[in-house]
DNA sequence: ATTAGCACTCGTTAATGTGGAGTGCTAACA
DNA sequence: TGTTAGCACTCCACATTAACGAGTGCTAAT
């Protein structure tokens, strides 16, 4: 089963021109391409080994080939030049980190933003899970006599807040005591685990110091609690609208409800080795995927895993150039996370 | 140009059915409804009428009629039964509120969600004008020597936050002086304020107190600028895929398209005066909303608008019941919201 | 091993025909 | 005079047919 050089010039022709072009490419309009010199007969027999082989397949009968599944696999896997991003690809990447940015979710959302006007793919980037950053601080800010807002603040300058309501015995003497306690014991410990601290360390110390503690140590233990996931970003959700293959309006419909299961998102493109990652119809395990294909990159700060950039487009989609556009993404926007979180 | 009775029933049952069918209706099946009981020769004279007015339309030759934009007007001004809603709907929005919630967000956006899914058609919500809330509170919390976050709380427990590039010569017990100055002066203003008072009260304190203020105060003044509009909710935007109006996908990328872009909706909702607005076909003043219709409902807090929602579908749409709904909804959430922010 | 040639397949498009749902008009009727 | 039955007519929707062309597989010649 392995293929001869002619073999493979022919798959990757017919790959790229499929891409480009979106119609089943023909033994006749092959041999005219400058890279091929033999006759269109000869193309013909390749054409029925490779397809016999399973890397092409016809529409119908007498139609012209196209690339199948593990056709479109080779291709990533094998025929892929590591292309040269065009100048202009270059600079319009390297735009988004142009002015100076602090905050987290303006440069992600920018980033999902200009990708998928670049490549008119649809564009999901994962947040990182704010779970795992540390507590910088606590406030809590009554408004009323009932309520109050609890404002917590990471160490990589995000901010949480929960209004929740208020014990009706607690004075603010003793108010300001807790946020002291709080802050105090807390301070440095990831989001995630402040339920179970609470618990743990804070609970004694609330019964040493503040009358009628219980009131508040539920409600406060409550409202810490982080919300399960990480932030989604999208771009060019209709961009798929676009795409010859979703001529079909159920289709289309199918898949953009499955694009608005923020859950289901998640859990597609949570990735959890670094790097590039391909999946190809089948791949993703799902039916209304088939047709599609999804690159992911994570990025990260320092050494330190922070998410997932996603392009989602046609199992025709690319690849060349948008592994390219994430390779160069994905290493600029870890760089500039990392000095934004100041790591070393 | 006044309407018989019998003109008026005719109209009333063409668009009833038109707007449950998505068919044409002709004269002979018209004949066979119930509440009609003359024949289907003298429906067509009337029908013929109702087309001379320009109240019904054609699709072709010799096709049955189809209510024009002026029909639809004219059934919601005039032919809405003030149908009573079915206890089933009204118990569906009243748990929306049935869990206490303290965030306006959550709500609005629990409102939005459920209204596209007992509809089918799309919600769109326009969240209140944040720069109207008054200002509670502000923190600033340095992140590190360089950056730091500044965190605003109004009065009504929205919290907005940036994070800031801190000048190096700013000591920590100065930022602790200007906090103290900030919240003094500002406390109580409105955040779309916060701007100018600031280069109007405040940087002559700052002056006094603050060596180098200077460095700090452009810098705290762009931080507390306003984004410019008011945050939308949106729900069921792939709805519009399942409507038979919207089988054509061009037509079907531009609307999502336009949905896409908040800037637009945001102007296209907005509205000024209280109450219920029906908007049908090109009343929307955009070729691209000539199908559809836009229906808005104002909610409030005590006397005080806050913000709109709307229901968006095809000029075919369940008007009686999507007033309806909307009608009891904005209703209760300005109760609840009332209730929230304490006014009374 | 390669390629020219040819019969064959099948999708696409246009042309043609048929049935049915609907209309407008006319004449008869209560 | 308002209502209705009857009828000719229109036009869409759908099916059938035909012509075309892009493509294939196979065979035989180079």
């Amino acid at each position: 089963m392995l293929l001869t050089d002619r073999q493979l010039l022919i798959l990757q022709v017919i790959v790229d021109d499929f891409i480009r072009s979106a119609q089943p490419v023909g033994s006749r309009s092959l041999s005219k391409k400058e890279e091929i010199s033999f006759s269109s007969a000869t193309i013909r027999n390749e054409m029925a080994d490779l397809e016999e082989m399973g890397f092409i397949e016809k529409t119908h009968t007498s139609s012209g080939r196209v690339p199948s599944e593990k056709g479109y696999r080779y291709y990533v896997d094998h025929l892929l030049s590591p292309q040269t991003l065009n100048p202009q690809d270059i600079s319009i990447i390297q735009s988004i980190f142009a002015e100076r940015i602090f905050e987290f979710e303006k440069i992600i959302q920018r980033s999902a933003r200009i990708l998928s006007e670049m490549t008119n793919y649809t564009s999901i980037v994962l947040g990182q899970d704010v779970g795992i950053n540390k507590l910088k601080r606590i406030q809590i800010i009554p408004l009323n006599k009932e309520t109050a807002v609890a404002i917590l603040v990471t160490d990589t300058g995000h901010v949480e807040n929960r209004t929740f309501s208020l014990p009706a015995a607690l004075d603010m003497s003793e108010l300001e005591k807790i946020v002291n306690i709080l802050n105090e014991k807390l301070s440095g410990v990831p989001l995630e685990d402040l339920h179970d601290k609470i618990f743990k360390e804070v609970a004694m110390l609330l019964k040493q110091h503040i009358s009628r503690y219980d009131l508040f140590l539920h409600t406060i233990a409550e409202t810490f609690k982080m919300p399960a996931t990480e932030k989604l970003f999208f771009a060019g959700k209709t961009n798929m609208l676009s795409q010859p293959e979703f001529h079909d309006i159920a289709k289309i419909r199918n898949l953009l409800t499955m694009i608005d299961r923020e859950d289901w998102i998640t859990n597609l493109i949570r990735s959890n080795q670094k790097g590039i990652s391909v999946k190809i119809g089948s791949e993703n395990q799902n039916s209304i995927m088939e047709d599609c294909s999804l690159i992911t990159a994570t990025y990260s700060a320092g050494t330190e895993k922070l998410g997932t950039i996603a392009i989602l487009g046609p199992t025709r989609m690319e690849y060349s150039r948008v592994i390219s556009l994430l390779q160069l993404l994905s290493h600029d926007l870890s760089a500039v996370l990392t000095k934004l979180y100041q790591y070393k």
